[in-house]
DNA sequence: CGCCTAGTTGAAAACGGATTTCAATTTAAA
DNA sequence: TTTAAATTGAAATCCGTTTTCAACTAGGCG
């Protein structure tokens, strides 16, 4: 999904909701979109501040919210206590890889996994409504730097 | 691993690690053992206190940061913004289907997925120490009574 | 046994990220 | 405009986790 395709879903949403249009939500967006993904709540109203000092941690916070009630945007977890947040691939998902030395984080889909998860759910009666796979390991530089 | 051969080995961790055997460590050790796996730290403390009011919220925290250190617990979190507890497997891996509708958890192994991690992950040039796998849906009993 | 020292305990405080409160401000519909 | 409803941001609150600290053991030693 584009940049501006974005906005104007984000818009939409607003409209829709009986929300309103202001500027703080248009400035975090733009650099939410600009920023690249998980980034916590903290590391994007930072990046912020450094701009533009008129905008709270609180809207930051309620704004990501909004995203990702909007579907832009999706909370993710991994496992260091903080929310992060990356925009949303308009329909493939997609797991990570994440370095523990450097802390670099990878995308990669595989949909073989994901049909022996289907495989396996349904052995067990269940039906998968979404699923979370993240590897933990070494990053290519932090493994050969040992 | 059975239970008397878990209690030993948490023995033997208190020993060589110069840390002394309590009444409230074998009772929680105890209690942690017959509960059943996937506890929160305040789940525990609830079921002992019930038992006997003389054991502190503090203490079971730390006792189970033990477990974990002596290898006979892990650490697990599922969204809920609460850390679990499951007694370990004493070699082989396992992963978990939640269901989002009544809780319920239940784990399996799947050494094709694991192969195909190890797969991925060696092409990004990754080494994998560790990972999660969860997959969030409704089991039986929920999904034929919706 | 009783002493002694290091480890342990539990109530309460501190912590840290997420979330809410509320008075002042801004949006946008009438 | 006027006005009602939504939004903002500083500060307060929430809530699970972790630490503090004075009182209390465990267990080694004489």
């Amino acid at each position: 999904m584009g940049k501006s395709n974005t906005k104007s879903k984000f818009k939409d949403f607003l409209l829709t909701q009986g929300l309103k249009s202001t500027n703080q939500r248009e400035l975090i967006l733009e650099e939410f979109l600009r920023a690249g993904s998980h980034l916590s709540t903290e590391d994007l109203y930072l990046r912020l501040r450094m701009k533009n000092p008129r905008i709270g941690y609180a809207t930051v916070h309620r704004t990501l919210k909004l995203f990702a009630e909007c579907g832009i945007a999706e909370q993710r977890h991994f496992g260091d206590g903080q929310a992060r947040y990356e925009a949303s691939a308009q329909d493939e998902h997609h797991d990570h890889l994440i370095c523990i030395s450097c802390g670099k984080i990878v995308e990669f889909e595989d949909s073989r996994i994901e049909e022996l998860q289907m495989e396996v759910a349904g052995e067990h009666g269940f039906s998968i409504e979404r699923h979370r796979l993240e590897l933990y390991g070494y990053c290519s530089s932090c493994s050969t730097s040992i």
